[in-house]
DNA sequence: GCAATAGTGTCTGTCAGACAATATAGG
DNA sequence: CCTATATTGTCTGACAGACACTATTGC
């Protein structure tokens, strides 16, 4: 920096303009029994009391839009590390009737097992099914299934999970997001269903597995799993690095 | 709103957190002379004065994220209507050495004929080819080229025009955004030109011919390019609906 | 051996790339 | 007719879907 830079620093009045807020929310997304699923809060405060909510905070003065994601992500969803990826920024004037304030949503794809660790652990979250209503190439809107119905859900936050499952389903082809829904070792079977759910259609079994097998992203172990009672499947693992 | 909703937002207080301040920056994207291209404006402010930035402006607290980049688009950039999208929000912390800045980046696709009336119109902003080395699944970094070899960017700048041309590069061939870059009516042979330099590859001719026609956003006008001295190219335009 | 699913081989339709043939404007 | 490009026809290789076949495990 050069001295004039410094100066200018010094005087600079960053109060002129008054400041929206800037929040991050988290869609929070597996895969469960063959269905999307994601994890909501509900709201106990107004505004929008008693409707679902994505976890979300406000994003601090001196933290990256990245960090106010994982810190949420530990804070609010009780999770670890996970697949995170920012998804959109919503920023309509009167998304919230409190203030103004700008949404920065982010997207996580985590195992079904977590899913099931972070509800033990929060009793404030709520496990919902997606339910889209697919094919249709648009991906029209989508619907929070709780146990009578779908939820309502507060804010924007219909959008932003429709948005999520259509960023997902765009990507989950041509890039290794899938293997993020699934645990460490994995069988195609189990893959192919992650896909089905995601894309909402059936796969072609042989085609599927050569078209996954083709790209190298996975691993054979050698190792098969446990517990069928037909022909085990072999158990592969995601190869982090194209070679 | 219920009574209840009435009363919780009289007492909320939304300065009990310090708040970042947001800004929109526009990448203005178009293909001339068979080459990407983007217009930037010289920084004569500290901080980075004498670098090149994107147009952009701070958000104002009445104003939505989307009506702020079509402000900026006027104002700064003086276009009228384009094709403009959402791009990605970046926020670093130190993105910006006066203070927190979180910047919502927004791509604009015009016609280069529009790029030649703004330059005329505003003198501060500078047209620049912008160079990639392609190709690159991962598409690397970007250059802006001056007339004396590349420009520094002002900020992360650069980092947002890498994205954005990353961006058109993956939508160009399922999605009709590649028609905002031409005017009302074009030739085939034009909509494969800005196809190319977007892609950094060369195309087959009657493949891209083919696959274009078979999309169904095209429709045929009757009418012949004028003032070649050979065979006249058919002029298309842009089918709206799907119908 | 039986049931049930894993995994493979093969045919076929679709589609993009390659390449060549035909069409048409100005001169 | 000549030049240069538009436009079309045809062949071919890559690849996904369909479907049937083989393999392997527990019982």
């Amino acid at each position: 920096m050069t001295q004039d830079e410094a100066l200018f620093l010094k005087d600079y009045d960053p109060s002129a303009y008054e400041r929206p807020s800037v929040a991050v929310d988290l869609v929070l997304m597996s895969v469960i029994d063959g269905a999307p699923a994601a994890l909501l809060v509900r709201r106990d405060e107004h505004p929008h009391a008693g409707r679902w909510a994505l976890p979300g905070g406000f994003v601090r003065i001196d933290e990256a839009l990245d960090d106010a994601a994982r810190r949420i992500l530990g804070q609010k969803a009780h999770m670890g590390d996970a697949y995170v990826e920012q998804l959109y920024s919503f920023g309509a004037v009167d998304r919230d009737p409190r203030m103004r304030v700008i949404s920065v949503a982010y997207f996580a794809l985590l195992p079904a097992d977590r899913f099931a660790a972070a509800l033990k652990a929060d009793r404030g979250l709520t496990l919902t099914r997606i339910a889209v209503d697919w094919p249709g190439e648009t991906g029209g809107p989508v619907a929070a299934m709780g146990e009578d119905g779908p939820l309502p859900l507060a804010f924007d936050h219909g959008d932003i999970l429709g948005l999520a499952m259509l960023r997902l389903r765009g990507k989950i082809d041509y890039s290794p997001v899938g293997f993020a829904l699934l645990p460490d070792r994995f069988t195609l079977r189990a893959l192919q269903d992650v896909h089905e759910a995601i894309l909402g259609v059936p796969l072609n079994k042989p085609a599927f597995r050569r078209r996954m097998l083709d790209k190298g992203w996975l691993e054979a172990t050698g190792e098969r799993e446990t517990g069928s009672s037909f022909r085990p499947a072999e158990l592969f693992r995601f190869k982090p690095r194209t070679a």
